[in-house]
DNA sequence: GTGAAAGCGCTAACAA
DNA sequence: TTGTTAGCGCTTTCAC
């Protein structure tokens, strides 16, 4: 790939050889290939000062591991595969401030504990095949799967071959797939306890209700409305800000007969929402009652600053890599449900 | 890994026997492995019955090419490596908005053109060899470095041996790395005009100017401050927002003498400084003028809404990639450096 | 159009 | 302690 031309001449000595493979520098320093892998790798049963002399030469002619050679021999790649799947809208980009955020703290967990991430977008209707491609790659040593989106099947499917596999989403009774998530169903009822103690009479439920995890959040809200004889309906939009604040727009010019409460499926829709609100003149909570999901850290930025049901996301992260680690050794561990937390600010 | 274990006999039919390498699959269509491989790859050569037939045993046998070794006799990865240097502060995350904003359309870009992304967190101070490491792992064919930190010399001295590598950053006169960024002097200058224009008499830059980018964006508004003989002087924080909450109270608490406008280096932190202020009771625009640096999307949405110096992001990513996949090709390219632009909004 | 054979660069038995 | 050897699973000449 590079080509290493010597441009100036301000050294002395010649420029040393450059040793591209572990037999190279074998060669160079008259011993068996074996013996170099033994030496670069630590092994205790290589002579101390052979492998001294070794480490100078590799490091004086440059020399590298090819990590996919090693990586085949040993069966082992210390990578990750993390993969996100955008099936319920396909013009939702992977730059989501959810996923994004919950991605951050992965690669934070996991580079910590010494593997590199692979990054997969996934466009579930365009390659039916997916996951079963990226788990049986060869290429990653486990796969976490960032939202269910609508695959729930194909995850179940794959889950039933492959074990080290474990996934950010809702958890359904019963589900083979070994999931990390927050209660969804609950954080949608303290929503609506929420807005309902804060006054509103109709509410409305902002978002998609085609990924599973926000289906719940919709049942939960739903279940406390009917008990209370409050109204609730919903308002569908697509999931990201960009492309919803046109049909958040038209929501409010035209379909909200009564509505006085919303509850938004994310932050980013809250959000968005709340702009459309103010254009209109709409006082937020005054006119209009709203909360959102997440507590991304813009929540609490915003103004009014918005009341919201937290995911510890970091939490989920150190979840999610802890079980997908032990996995990755032979363990069958069990899904992991988080609390959702109330977090009460000024939207209502 | 995975133990195929057969639970319910649920099918008629026996499990077919799997075929985990291409020399089982020969073995199962009664070819050779040669033969197999070509078919598999689409190759013209094969006779079309002879590649159905083995397509449909593939399927049939659940057959995944293994990527590690088609990858190590190909001598090309279909990955491209991202690395982060977190070197100017240790303490900053991964999870820092607007380099994950940036990561997200990276993604977008790069796995619209088949490539996968292996993401890489780095310590430079851990690891001196981290860059070197990266590039002559033989686990990626090209490389994008996200933000030089403090890395500018490393950087420099790899691009000399390792031509498919880009970086974002800022341009130096004379560098050899190909970097793609904003104009970042031309940046603090537009934040400083501002700023003045709006009333300004003194103005306070709030962050680090370790980064050179940062740097950058100070020296723009130093130049325009000295021309115009308002004073400016450097309010240093730690970069992430979290971090930085406390050390900009404290300089609100008993640095600030006479300054009336804050350029901050980054929108997370001027939206953090906006908050701060808040809780003072400090009227922004009218007691503080405030410019933030990105434009990333919740600019637009805090109230008073931000005044910004804004990077297209999106464009950037474009760049990068385009620019990435030429220098894979072979082609020494040359850096681009986005004109940054002024939004004016509520803050100054 | 297909098979046989030689590696990609590395690691780990097994010998010495 | 070191060398030799046989692969990891795949692709690609070179024959036929």
């Amino acid at each position: 790939m590079s080509e290493p031309t010597h441009e100036t001449a301000q050294e002395l000595a010649p420029p040393p050889e450059r040793a591209r493979t572990i037999t190279d520098l074998a060669r160079i320093a008259g011993v068996s290939p074996g013996t170099v892998s033994r030496a670069l790798a630590g092994k205790s049963l290589v002579n101390a000062k052979t492998r001294e002399r070794i480490e100078a030469l590799a490091r004086e002619h440059g020399f590298r591991l090819n990590q996919m050679a090693s990586r085949l021999r040993r069966q082992k790649t210390g990578v990750i595969g993390v993969a996100i799947p955008l099936g319920h809208d396909r013009r939702q980009h992977i730059s989501d401030a959810f996923f994004m955020t919950l991605l951050g703290y992965l690669a934070d967990e996991l580079t910590e504990r010494g593997y590199d991430l692979m990054l997969r977008r996934v466009i579930p209707d365009r390659d039916g095949d997916w996951l079963d491609r990226f788990v049986g790659s060869g290429m990653v040593d486990g796969v976490i799967v960032i939202g269910q989106s609508d695959q729930f099947e194909r995850i179940e499917a794959a889950a039933a071959r492959f074990l080290p596999m474990v996934v950010w989403g809702n958890h359904q009774e019963g589900q083979r797939h070994c999931v990390v998530g927050t209660d969804n169903f609950a954080g949608g009822r303290l929503a609506a306890e929420r807005l309902i103690a804060a006054g509103a009479s109709t509410i409305g439920f902002l978002g998609s209700t085609d990924p599973i995890e926000f289906a719940a959040r919709y049942a939960g809200a739903k279940s406390v409305a009917d008990d209370k004889g409050v109204p609730i309906r919903a308002l569908p939009t697509h999931l990201s800000p960009e492309h919803a604040a046109d049909e958040i727009a038209a929501h409010l010019a035209s379909d909200m007969a009564g509505i006085d409460g919303i509850f938004a499926a994310s932050d980013m829709l809250a959000i968005a929402c709340m702009t459309e609100l103010q254009k209109r003149g709409i006082d937020v909570p005054g006119g209009m009652k709203l909360v959102g999901f997440d507590d991304l850290p813009i929540a609490s930025q915003t103004r009014p600053a918005l009341t919201t049901i937290r995911q510890d996301i970091a939490a989920g992260a150190a979840r999610l890599a802890d079980l997908l680690l032990r996995r990755m050794g032979g363990e069958n561990t069990a899904s992991v449900v988080l609390p959702p937390e109330l977090v009460g600010r000024q939207t209502a």
